[in-house]
DNA sequence: CCTCTTGGTTGTATTATACAACCAACTCTG
DNA sequence: CAGAGTTGGTTGTATAATACAACCAAGAGG
């Protein structure tokens, strides 16, 4: 029993200035609607637990005045691992708390013939202390994997990709093995693909998004081994990554699907695997993304599409088309108004999106609830229990 | 500048007692993890605001002890008036705190000659009086209208059905009309079926789920007036009614639409304006819907889907259809868990949505927002500006 | 009748916040 | 260049919300 608002506003404040870097305690009352007192002292417990630093002394308004001291996140106080694990390969990233990659890397691994949590435990082994040559603690792992995830329970809960069937106890296994006090967050890796935008996009947050994420899987088909585009997505709404009633939002599979194949699409999967290599399939495949995608950019009222994975390569043929099919899919005579782009960070978006779902749950308010706790998930959490140790 | 936590217990612990009926201060306590003696003052003075009442004494557990003081809402401390404004036609309902309807009626009316918001000033002013027989004070309107509707703002924004495309100042427009103290709130009217199944559905509430409404309406096609199925969609994602970046959520019209036509299919509109009497184009409309709805569910992982307006007529095959579409459109051997169903409230769904809208935003926990503020519809209060007049 | 148990109340201590008065440091003007 | 006005930030104090502990109320069971 214990639900001091304090823990809110201390966060409430952190988050302010994490998102908003150079923000000054009379900026921070203001937008919070907090007393600047508040807000002072707030700061300044923040600055003993060496979480903000001032950043520099701005410059007086026109009617004189003291100078403003722009506040900022202290980048170095921890760094933050992220992971994606897919059926052939893995990455790895590390970032600090302003989101600034320090550290990268991709190896191939075949997950058909090794174990998840095995290889996730190897991976933190080799490479945590690479991120901590930087001086920085590891404050907290995230991970991307195919498939559906409980991130609330750290459960993968089935995989097609890796031919998971039942439940996989990530993070509790995980955390068996390797006897860590950072904590581990995962995701599915489209929806780590939306945490990426969330992250760090500090003032222009997108509300709404799809970010949709290609993969090129393995398959084998009369006796050959094929590769065939896998596509997952993952969606903000309201400003949160949608995960469903069951954890399984983002599966893509198109209205016009006929039964047998293992592509997506309306195709035969002898077409779908010349996809790359076949312009008149490339076009195929793209006209029927693009109606879906319009589809859900109107019903969902999207302002933003991502796209990741290999239809990157395709995207300018892909943006055209989307943009065509969302304006044909409006019935009002206004211009449907959508960015369509490509994720910045090929390769990495999906690592790089995991160590930012950390952060964003680590430095985030906890919201009340009404009935029943509130859910953490795996017990991520950054102000110590606080006792005597408080500032007055 | 006033941000006591005050506030936020106050509601959790009256939208506690709201959304379920029947419970002791202990179970509040438990709950909500406050203090038993936090509970009893916080009940104190919402009994003495005349909000909540004792219901009724429980019995002792097996192991004896003081019986347990059941609490509600008290249902007759005020009543909401719901309004649903069509092209043709408009209903009015009345319920009371706890969501009991006692007052209905509908009427025709011709939006084409009438102004809107004149004539919603008129329904309020010959309505009011019948709600207010009851001796129980109007303290809120909630409206559902075609079109997109901006809830925070209280605008409508465009409507296709009203042939508008300008923005409304519904709310302000209405509000200078009428010198009522009680607040109005406008939403979609597909969205207003949302609110219906969130307001009341105490113990079960939908976290995901679609609301499809359907309505016949009139299309001059060729000097002719023929009535032509138009259908909306309002959703419910994490348990927030979506409305999107632009408050344009909800709009279908379905992947395979040939330009230059009225209806939302991939059919003529001679074909569309014989649906209903042509079970030949029933069964195009229902699959074509069925396969969208499907995608939807699959994407979205939709855990409920709701459907009202004229498809009711339909309803088996549509739910059928969709049940096998979902299926289909699934990759993994499960079985898709979603509940499809019938709006029980036919006519009156999205009247009395629009009322239970209302007192979902009464009663309810004002969230800690980070940046800027804390975004109410409107101006809905239900917690007086406390002063001198605070018990203790 | 006594003990144990559970629901609820009351008085007190703690703590987060607002408020007001203050200091710090700047611009502008006469 | 002194002083008035202005803005950012700090400090001391009052207030209000909460937890905690001790209590009362009312039941069950021996």
């Amino acid at each position: 029993m214990a639900h001091y608002i304090s823990d809110v506003n201390i966060t409430r404040v952190l988050r302010t200035v994490w998102l908003n870097r150079g923000l000054s305690r009379i900026d921070i009352s203001r937008r919070l609607d907090l007393n600047k007192s508040t807000v002072s002292k707030i700061v300044g417990y923040l600055e003993e637990l060496s979480l903000v630093e001032p950043a520099a002394v701005g410059d007086a308004g026109p009617a004189g005045g003291r100078r403003p001291i722009h506040l900022q996140i202290k980048a170095d106080w921890g760094c933050v691992m992220g992971v994606e694990i897919q059926t052939e390969a893995f990455t790895v990233v590390g970032i600090n708390l302003h989101g600034d990659v320090f550290f990268s890397h991709t190896e191939p691994l075949d997950l058909r013939t090794h174990d998840l949590v095995d290889s996730f435990v190897d991976i933190v082994h080799r490479f945590r202390p690479s991120l901590e040559r930087t001086g920085m603690p590891v404050i907290g792992i995230g991970v991307g994997l195919p498939g559906f995830v409980d991130p609330v329970r750290g459960v993968l809960k089935a995989s097609m990709p890796f031919e998971q069937y039942t439940e996989v106890n990530f993070v509790a296994g995980a955390q068996e093995q390797l006897d860590l006090s950072a904590p581990i967050l995962v995701d599915n890796d489209a929806n780590c693909g939306c945490w990426g935008e969330l992250a760090f996009k500090h003032s222009t947050r997108p509300e709404n998004f799809l970010f949709v994420l290609g993969e090129l899987r393995k398959h084998t088909i009369e006796m050959d081994d094929y590769r065939i585009m896998a596509l997952g997505m993952g969606l903000v709404l309201n400003g949160k990554v949608h995960h469903g009633t069951g954890h399984s939002a983002g599966e893509f599979r198109s209205i016009l699907y006929r039964a047998g194949t293992v592509n997506q699409f309306s195709i035969s999967d002898i077409e779908a695997r010349r996809f790359l290599q076949d312009s008149q399939v490339d076009e195929m495949i793209i006209d029927e993304l693009a109606r879906h995608i319009a589809f859900l950019i109107n019903a969902l009222n999207l302002g933003k599409v991502v796209i990741g994975g290999p239809m990157e390569v395709l995207a300018d043929e892909l943006i055209a088309a989307i943009r065509e099919h969302t304006q044909q899919n409006w019935a009002y005579p206004t211009m449907v108004d959508c960015q369509i782009g490509v994720s910045r960070l090929g390769e990495q978006a999906v690592a790089y999106g995991a160590a930012g779902m950390f952060l964003e749950h680590l430095i985030r308010v906890p919201s009340v609830q009404v009935d029943g706790e509130l859910q953490t998930p795996c017990g991520v959490q950054l102000l110590p229990r606080r006792g005597t140790d408080l500032p007055v």
